[in-house]
DNA sequence: CACGATAATGGCACCGGGTGCCGAATGGAA
DNA sequence: TTCCATTCGGCACCCGGTGCCATTATCGTG
């Protein structure tokens, strides 16, 4: 699974050869612009090499797919997500664990609020970002199973781990989309009521 | 929206003009022999043309895409769930419509449940189905959301529909994803079990 | 400084899915 | 037979993605 080129610009002991001539955060960048001006189907991913002064090849390099630019480093999101879970005292309810760590874990500065914005706006309604993003949904929602499989003494294939991973992660799009209709909620407080809903069965609301 | 050809075999006036040379049931049933033998990603959509005899083009006026042949004819399937949602009666709680709505839905007779499974695995395991089946989930997602949209007094578009929409997508795909690990349980025990603990809101199951 | 090991680059050919275009084939109706 | 409607299918083309391989840049060492 590794990556030849920089994790992230970590240390990265480079004993010789020729240097790297971008870099993936270069790449993002360059090409959210183009996404954002000319569209992310009308842009080509030769065009984005030509932005980034790189041959085609090479773009290849550095991302697996022109749709992966838009998820940057979302490994590294979930390795974080991960530790937080895993610092969880056991004496919080599992499914509180859960409702925390998406909220903190999808909780951003406000400097990088609009980008991220953006960027979820694009996987959430470009048919071919929505259609690719089940992959990455997949590893979000192992890391959920896995820690709610934890907590109920089961394994992370189990029944019910499966199911807690992908009924949180519907939670979680749901608030997303509808951020993305009307940012006057905050995110944190969208993905908090959806993760409250959830727990709570959605009882409560029928007009019977 | 309108496919020229087939709905399915429905009466379907036709005044005059050549007549079609192949059916859609007939290029599912060929492509989806070709993908048991030869694999999904190793069968070209160039196979299943020759296969049927016809060109290559005139396969995309079947199916618009290679991944499409898998689903079949999901749209009536949808309507008739949405029929079965319809004619509820109010006195049931609309957590246990879905369930049931689900269930019936995917209840299939025996003659046609290997098929059924068959197709299922191939959209969950093989990754360029499995990104696909995103776009089909969505249409899924809306007729659920819809259904509670009503009971709850709210427009389909409101956050809580979306959440429950969301929320049993992910249920039955987990349901779904248990059974092709081991047909044992019946699928519609599964699904039962996944939805009844959705509207429990998983409680009752933590090991602290 | 020169050399060799190392690593990134990028061109090229190729594959496969999908589309626009357009003329050819087919069959019913006037 | 003629006309019209409809399907067919070849062709050229676009785009994403990959395997291959020679080229280029950089670092460490002698």
């Amino acid at each position: 699974m590794g990556r030849p080129l920089a994790e992230t610009s970590l240390p990265d002991v480079r004993r010789s050869g020729r240097k790297p001539s971008t870099s993936r955060e270069e790449l993002e960048r360059l090409a959210l612009e183009l996404f954002a001006t000319r569209g992310f189907d009308e842009t080509a991913v030769d065009d984005i090499a030509a932005a980034a002064g790189i041959g085609r090849r090479t773009f290849f390099r550095y991302y697996p797919s022109k749709n992966d630019v838009v998820w940057g480093d979302f490994d590294r999101e979930l390795d974080r997500m991960r530790d937080w879970l895993n610092a969880c005292p056991d004496a919080l309810p599992f499914m509180d664990a859960i409702r925390g760590a998406v909220v903190a874990f999808n909780t951003y500065d406000p400097a990088t609020l609009a980008s991220h914005r953006y960027r979820m706006s694009l996987i959430l309604t470009v048919p071919a970002l929505q259609a690719h993003s089940t992959l990455r949904y997949a590893e979000w929602r192992a890391v959920i199973a896995e820690f709610a499989a934890r907590r109920l003494g089961q394994r992370p294939g189990d029944f019910l781990p499966c199911v807690i991973g992908h009924a949180a992660l519907g939670a979680a799009i749901a608030a997303y989309e509808q951020w993305l209709l009307d940012a006057h909620t905050p995110l944190g407080t969208l993905l908090d009521t959806a993760f409250r809903e959830l727990t709570a069965g959605f009882s409560g609301h029928d007009q019977r």
